[in-house]
DNA sequence: GTGGTCTAGACCACA
DNA sequence: GTGGTCTAGACCACA
């Protein structure tokens, strides 16, 4: 699965990447208990800093999507698609609700939106 | 209307403000051609920095949903509904492609996300 | 209140950190609300780096026991004592069983385990 | 008696292992002057690196736990349950006083600890 | 002035 | 070989 990051992004470089291994596995590119690469072998091949390869991974962590081993290294939980948080709901709610305004704001109705929606699953049925 | 910042959120303060306004615009309360408070008004009612408030309104601005004038003061744009920027559904498919791959990874699949979508949209029309 | 670390522990500082901030609060040294010194202020009063207190603290606010401020600093939630995580209990009971086995191990039973715990809490009340 | 390990644990496996063995002591399953499997056979037994093995029980050793002799092999010390390190009960305040003031932040107060501490005590007598 | 991010580089424990 | 911890030092956004 290839990564990419943009450098010259407003985005904080491990949010990034931790999108990226999100967006993967939700279009099914990784699944449970892949492999991950090391936290070294990944820096060197994006050219970015150990540390923020693994500030990333542990972020991942924290939300129960990868499971960190100190000798072995890294891989997707075999539980990512548990439906673990209660809280999660709430926040994904108030997240919507402010992409929702935007939209609004900048002539995009619901209709259109749920488009925009319908389509993002639909490409990442497909694997597009 | 009442705006409302906390203090303790992880968000800005300017961004607070600014998706209050568009908030606040999308449920009806503020309506094209709406007076805003002044910037220093507006700060001192809510107890922050005039920079802070500043910010906000600059934001909201090259987003083309104020309008400033140094003698006339801050309004809503005549404009705001209008489907202006031919970038924006690009930026808002990106942002919901990472809220929808977070969401996966949380269990929660595409009808409950539409689910919740749709909850937003109904409880923004009923002024809620 | 005084924060101490002993830099020749095994515990690794920033763990030690974080500990010393839990006992004074549960000691009542420090109270909700209260500020905390700033990254690196504290990182020089204790001679450690800036980072390692960042760590510290950043642990404290993902178990919802310290607010950070990016621009205001750091202080005590106002909720420490909220009885918030419903997991902490299953992981406290797992940790006393580990304490207990050992305990057995070393000749201490039921009665003395259970006099060593309070002494601990006669010791916080009295602020010792 | 079943020794169980879980390689997906934060817990270091040797210390798992260590873990695993003084709860079987408390709990009555492994007694005095009984043997313990050779380190090979463990190591192949439990599908782990003979290092590991190897590092436990010389953790135990040193805690005066267990004895190990290269031609008869390795067995719990027939004075496990006696109370030799005099350092041992300051080590078990100081670990109790970090629980301690973890639960308080966490809104668990004196009762309630006192209470999961009996309970773990009850689960090992009645061998649960 | 405040914390956040990123880099470069060192040393360590576990397996 | 793996991730974890710590340091030193730079630059940035927010207020």
């Amino acid at each position: 699965m290839l990564l990419q990051i943009d450098v010259n992004s407003e985005e904080a470089l491990y949010t990034q990447l931790a999108n990226q291994i999100r967006y993967g596995i939700a279009r099914g590119y990784l699944q449970p208990d892949d492999p991950l690469p090391s936290v070294r072998n990944l820096a060197s091949e994006l050219g970015i800093n150990m540390h923020t390869v693994s500030k990333a991974y542990n972020k991942l962590k924290e939300e129960g999507i990868i499971i960190i081993n100190r000798s072995k290294g890294v891989r997707i939980s075999s539980k990512v698609f548990a439906d673990r948080k209660t809280g999660y709901e709430t926040i994904l709610e108030e997240k919507i609700r402010q992409l929702v305004s935007q939209s609004i704001c900048n002539g995009i109705g619901e209709k259109r939106f749920l488009g925009v929606v319908e389509n993002v699953f639909k490409k990442m049925r497909s694997g597009e």
